[in-house]
DNA sequence: CGATAGTTTGATATCCTTCAAAACCTGTGG
DNA sequence: CCACAGGTTTTGAAGGATATCAAACTATCG
């Protein structure tokens, strides 16, 4: 967590070599305190700058005519926020702040300068893009094949994997700072009834809740509970083998 | 429809030059016929080649344990079904053909090096994928916060603006080669449950069945019974004002 | 013409929502 | 240190949307 979380992620993909680091780096600064519940783009905005959250929770979400919220992805630190929206040129949905956070704002053209001299790192955005759409679609298969313990559960092992990859974990727990009522909108079901399915997972003992942590005491146990393939999150290092070789280094 | 559907699709967003247009062009042969149910990528495959679809329907889906299918996406004309898998270097789920269709594969490795030479290109691709993203996002909220019949009425509003887009309406109609059961894996219903929602929406006047082929009486009314909104599909032009005019051309 | 897949309809079951209210936290001011 | 206010969590009871099960009907194709 000390390395510059882009950083972090973007390794996982490609080999980045010294300028890409020294430009994610520059990218980073300077770093700017936004508050809980901060909107920094809304649909329709055409951005000018990225966001690149550095420290705390985000979301995208969109909002229906009749007021009810449709959660699409929870943002962690080196999540590029609106890139998608900068290079679509205008956002389809809603960004905002669930924690207070750090993020920082890099100019469109800075990025799409680099996007042009710097096919390895471009590589390695466009792969981090693709691994967001990689997530979108199990959400998809989430909402629309699982009962609410199982679409719970999954939300947890998905957050779990992620937050491990980030450092963010430790000793089986997490902090989790999200109310009843956000995790509701994110898992398309009533608070109520997110309310009765936590109980139940706390019930198996596959979850525990103290202050605003989440603890999994056995994380396998949680992911057999769901059925739960991690291969969609792209963890596992790039295997080198084979055609491509020659692309990397 | 006459011309390239991939040409058509990225035209949408930069103004491809003559040695990209050359370059789509050479992708797109031998055209190679495959069967309605062909599987060509398989959940964990590692793609070589890249396939370019460039007639009939395909989808992508995942089976979970119990048998339950849920289908994330429809292929059309000019999806480049598996360039993701490509990227990341492994599938996450299934891609099949839901008609009989026609294809060109890409090697992996002529892609690559033109991501590596072309950066207009790159951005043209990448540009594609983002589409794809936000098209799985709003799959998310139709799942997760419309109901029955909303769910169904906004996806052949979808598929009506995609399909209109490569040329394959005429007259408020087009083809739809899919059976309930197919169309009930994509709305996360049972095709029982389809079938009521489809007589709705006849009796309503929004749809209409003749072969297999739909016939969207009043478009404007469809849209306005689902309150769609068509922005996330991006098929305004990109405006060329501001920052970004010298990145084109 | 029969076989097979897809569509349509009906009756019953169930998961989740809705509505309502109590209990519990957390911070704030007196 | 207590009282109080606002948000969050928890529990209960009843209603509704969709699933499940079962079967008839229809279309298509050899």
């Amino acid at each position: 967590m000390n390395e510059n979380p882009l950083v972090t992620k973007l390794g996982n993909f490609v080999d980045l070599q010294a300028d890409d680091l020294q430009l994610i780096r520059a990218w980073s600064l300077p770093a700017i305190r936004l508050a809980t519940g901060t909107t920094f783009i809304a649909e329709g905005d055409r951005p000018e700058r990225i966001c690149l959250l550095l420290e705390g929770w985000g979301y995208r979400y969109k909002t229906l005519r009749d007021g009810n919220r449709q959660i699409l992805a929870f943002l962690l630190p080196g999540d590029m926020c609106d890139l998608h929206a900068f290079i679509l040129s205008k956002a389809d949905h809603d960004i905002a702040m669930l924690t207070d956070a750090t993020v920082a704002f890099v100019s469109g053209k800075d990025v799409m300068q680099a996007v042009d001299s710097h096919p390895r790192l471009t590589r390695a955005l466009w792969w981090s893009t693709l691994v967001d759409e990689g997530i979108a679609r199990e959400w998809i298969v989430n909402l629309g094949r699982r009962r609410a313990v199982h679409r719970v559960a999954h939300l947890f092992c998905e957050l779990w994997l992620r937050l491990r990859m980030l450092g963010m974990t430790s000793d089986g727990e997490f902090l989790f700072p999200l109310s009843q009522e956000v995790l509701s909108d994110a898992v398309a079901m009533t608070p109520v009834h997110v309310n009765r399915m936590l109980r139940e997972l706390r019930e198996r003992n596959l979850l525990e809740f103290r202050d605003k942590h989440v603890a999994i005491p056995d994380v396998g146990r949680l992911m057999s509970f769901v059925d739960f393939d991690p291969s969609y999150l792209q963890l596992e290092r790039r295997d080198l083998s084979g055609d491509l070789r020659h692309l990397r280094s």
